[in-house]
DNA sequence: CTAGTTATGTGGGATATGCAACGGAAAGGA
DNA sequence: TCCTTTCCGTTGCATATCCCACATAACTAG
């Protein structure tokens, strides 16, 4: 259950007063929990979608040899659930996990994605509010699918270096993660992609220090 | 303007009457287009979000370089806006290209992610359709984004047959685009794809005429 | 039917990328 | 504080992948 301060910052249940909120809990028949750091949230055996209303999750994919990739980063407003992510190929796994302590609402995909019989007003703003959610998603996705599928490591590493000098608006920009990740992000072998970054740095394109990186074009 | 039999299995008009879709056309201000293959549909320049009704189109990006790259897939269903794809990284330009002879639906976005003054049901239903068109949109980008995670052609390839195969419920399945375009959509050079595919079939691990595989598991 | 265009197969040689391994720096926990 | 774990930076070597080139088949338009 969340404070009433807790509840206009809320990315589900934005515009939407204090009473309403609590019997949009019961008729969605929603349940909130907390999560610690490493705890399992989700393993995609339901069909319920989960909001993050607080912290910083991962959804990982886990294949046959255990090799584990993150394949989404989910923070404040992020959303998850089998009707959102493909249900993995046979073989492998998706978990999402809590990175950072989160606050997490499941709703039963029906109640969202189905029309409600009593068409009340405040379904809808719910309705309102996980669509630019799902919409931010495809954004990130679609991001994603940009620097994937660039040809080389180089050209991935730029694609993403230039998105994110595009959020910071900014040439300067600090990496959301360790190295060791980004290589993860990219989908190519830490040691390859350190050293396309060295290149990058001996030609100018690039300077960086630690997790700092500013694009020199 | 669509006739009554083509409102009922319009992707975004569903379960809406056929008075009530001439009311939201214009409250909306939704405009209804034709295009017929290989004309260009939407460059990303205004904040209209547009609705494949009928018909197939591609998004593409093309890098600095002029090389081109299938993004996504447009069926009947299929959105695409500024709001939903990332606005591609400077220096290379995103277009949706008709392939079959398409009608779209572009509606500004405010109308449909900002909140209506007179809040009207219709209004809700519009987004609620909205909705689960995303949803399927962040589905087929999550798909895709796990091929293109796997780390080598091979694992590109066996990804992507498993996903076609569970969509066929059947381990034989047809491809939906040409071998080609397949190098395409996994990132990858075509004759190097092609090798791993001579391989793939020398192993056993699927059987191939044309553009029909089979997997043997 | 023909000529032009695109798709399919295949291969040789260059090279970017992956893999394994190491040492030191930094960070976090007890 | 020490101790453990993760992260960073770098290399040699094997090879998967890219690039270029060619020949045939399949398709399209006139």
């Amino acid at each position: 259950m969340l404070s009433e301060q807790e509840l206009e910052k809320s990315p589900l249940f934005q515009n939407i007063n204090y009473r309403d909120y609590q019997e949009i809990l019961s008729c969605f028949q929603a349940v909130q929990r907390v999560f610690r750091s490493d705890e399992l949230i989700y393993d995609f055996s339901t069909d319920a979608v989960g909001v993050v209303e607080r912290g910083q999750a991962s959804l990982i994919r886990i294949d046959e040899d255990g090799v584990s990739t993150v394949l989404e980063d989910l923070g404040t407003g992020g959303v998850f659930g089998k009707s959102l992510a493909f249900a993995g190929s046979t073989g492998d796994s998706l978990e999402v996990i809590c990175r950072h302590p989160c606050t997490v609402v499941f709703i039963d995909y029906t109640h969202i994605f189905s029309l409600c019989g009593n068409a009340c007003q405040r379904h809808s703003i719910v309705v309102q509010n996980m669509l630019k959610l799902v919409a931010n998603k495809a954004q990130a996705l679609s991001r994603r699918v940009d620097v994937l599928s660039r040809r080389s490591i180089r050209e991935k590493l730029l694609c993403y270096f230039r998105q994110l000098s595009q959020q910071a608006e900014n040439r300067t920009f600090t990496l959301p993660f360790s190295l060791s990740t980004l290589a993860d992000y990219i989908a190519t072998d830490r040691s390859a992609m350190m050293r396309e970054l060295k290149r990058l740095r001996e030609e100018g394109v690039v300077r960086s220090d630690g997790r700092q990186f500013t694009l020199r074009l």
